[in-house]
DNA sequence: AGTTTAAATTAACGAGTGTTCATATATAAT
DNA sequence: ATTATATATGAACACTCGTTAATTTAAACT
């Protein structure tokens, strides 16, 4: 062990990243072990090898579902609130990439798919994916109101109701896409929405 | 069969409560025949006296997803357009009682369970759950625009705009149901919203 | 009464599941 | 070259799954 503690098979990470593509697509209980191995090349014994069981490697595959890389710090949010609509237009151009993201995709597919089966999943929806979302365009919003940029009103509740529409799009893309069904319809909703949403607060 | 060709068991009514049940709170996989038997208090090879397979049961069961009691009649909504909000606010009443029944619920947790793993239901979804209600409200909205209550623009795109919330408020309230966890903070979301879209889209 | 028919039980099937363990192979360190 | 270590294999385990078949029980009809 020298420089890592693993042999350079790499065998690891193709696990998870087959199991990703795999619990993805038929859930957890939709995959077993053996499609997993015998997907990579290898007995199902030797996944053995690198996690403890079956569970470990949804859990660590889980774990990169909310590690979504939205970049938004307090200092930006209160350069750009001010700057109206191109604000929230920044917000959803980033929702949109991750919609559009084949990675997060999957990642999408499986917090849909597993969202009524485990707990720790609907936890972490309801603080990463919602609550954090809501904080920051509340910030926004709460600029923008302070500077009479947009009609005044609950900042959390705007935000809300910005935020429902976009998870809204997001799902029916995805279900699309998982049908390899065209997502024409659905590409320009995203812009549809700032549109739609700017003309309903903006004073 | 002078009546009914069923003797008066009605056990088959019993394996459709019990599956609903199982299903909506396990998924397909995650319910088997023989729990479906020992909850009703017989022996799994019984079943196959009422129903062919397991498939079999769940479609039936899952017929009732999408027959929601949304009555909306055509002449109705042109009277009811006319009144502006009152129209939204009927419509949203329903949307909530329906995610308040107990029934309803089982079967939009069902639904979300399933969603990903059943091609069917995702057609359904999109045109049973999405477009059937865009389209009564487009209708609505319509109307409203023609008589000037309501600024003008694409009907469709404000119903699918006002839709996206309430299922996000659905979705939210089912997941912590389904924990048994309060709903206190979205109880009176549906109202809110029905408050914030009047204001975004009023003349 | 006896006959028919529906619905239940008992038992077993083949297949698939996650997991374990003894063994073999191959790479790295001494 | 020898030892140590990581990784792979083959085989088996106990278990659950959906489904089928033969048989028994019970109710309804004649």
């Amino acid at each position: 062990m020298n420089t890592e503690q693993y042999r350079k098979t790499g065998t690891k990470q193709k696990i998870l990243k087959v199991a990703t593509a795999l619990f993805s697509e038929y859930g957890y209980k939709g995959t077993s072990v053996r499609k997993i191995a015998t997907e990579i090349g290898i007995k199902q014994s030797a996944l053995y090898n690198h996690f403890e069981n079956k569970e470990s490697i949804f859990l660590e595959v889980s774990k990169d579902i909310f590690t979504t890389p939205f970049t938004f710090d307090d200092e930006e949010i209160k350069q750009s609130a001010l700057k109206g609509k191109a604000f929230i237009n920044k917000f959803v151009l980033q929702y949109k990439l991750l919609t559009f993201d084949k990675n997060n995709e999957k990642m999408f597919r499986l917090l849909m798919i597993e969202l009524l089966q485990n707990k720790e999943l609907r936890e972490q929806f309801m603080s990463e994916f919602h609550d954090k979302n809501v904080k920051v365009l509340a910030e926004g919003f709460f600029m923008m109101m302070q500077n009479s940029i947009v009609r005044s009103g609950d900042p959390m509740m705007m935000a809300y109701e910005f935020i429902s529409t976009l998870f809204y799009i997001r799902l029916q893309v995805t279900l699309l896409r998982f049908d390899s069904k065209s997502t024409d319809m659905l590409s320009t909703q995203f812009e549809k929405h700032v549109d739609f949403f700017w003309e309903s607060i903006k004073l």
